[in-house]
DNA sequence: ACTGAACCTCACACGGACGTGAGGTAGGAA
DNA sequence: TTCCTACCTCACGTCCGTGTGAGGTTCAGT
């Protein structure tokens, strides 16, 4: 329970480098405790709120629009603003189409691929 | 059949801007005729052909990545080159596995949504 | 011929997540 | 104590698609 993970073996856990650990902080992602020299220190739990916030980057949403989500994911208790809650159905909203667009370019893709390889099984028989 | 589309009206049939289309060329992901004076012009095909690069942008390639793409997408015909191919097959694999963490990122979210709306209907009967 | 819109070529700015290096402190094993 | 590694804080660099402005030419309508 006490926070005593130090942010290499942190990144390491997570595969986040330890740029971005600190990256997070900056942009209000992520706290951490101070050891009396100033080191940074970790909770175990952490490690899965990081995992989560690598997904939504890789999701396409921005630091600003995270830090916006948190407190919905935090606590889903009293204090979760409705705001937070509207904006997470936006983003969900966002995802929702931009993977329906994203199937689709898969669909092209494959047909492209398919094109190729019937033309080229036609050489071969020539 | 003789290319007669200007810049702009370009941009304006396909929503790309104007900057962006001279990028494109820049990137050798379009060609255009000149006129005598020195203006682009282009042929009514064009246009699909940037659709369909604005396509492969939002997919996450990059300018490079199209460009190795292209010739598959040109010529489904003899001079397509085994790599151009394998290139595709490959983006193909990396786009599938993007969707596929999409997926999973979005389930969260509706998981998160779901969470919060059970608590604050909770809080409503309180 | 005049005028305003559209075009041209540089070329610098930007946003955002992260890399990287400088210059320095802390921690722990030999 | 020595020494190596991990940590700290600036702060500048990178990538890349695109915006934007300067400074100039061309086109089309009147």
């Amino acid at each position: 329970m006490t926070a005593s993970i130090r942010i290499g073996e942190l990144a390491a856990r997570t595969g986040v480098s330890v740029r971005s650990l600190r990256y997070y902080e900056e942009q209000g992602l992520l706290t951490s405790l101070r050891s009396p020299s100033g080191h940074r220190r970790y909770l175990e739990s952490q490690a899965e709120r990081i995992v989560f916030i690598q997904r939504l980057f890789s999701a396409g949403l921005s630091s600003r629009t995270i830090v916006d989500l948190l407190p919905c994911v935090e606590s889903p208790s009293a204090d979760t603003s409705e705001a937070a809650l509207e904006r997470m159905r936006q983003e969900r909203d966002r995802l929702d189409r931009h993977i329906e667009d994203l199937i689709r370019t898969r669909a092209v893709l494959d047909e492209l691929i398919a094109a190729n390889r019937a033309h080229r099984s036609q050489l071969a028989r020539a």
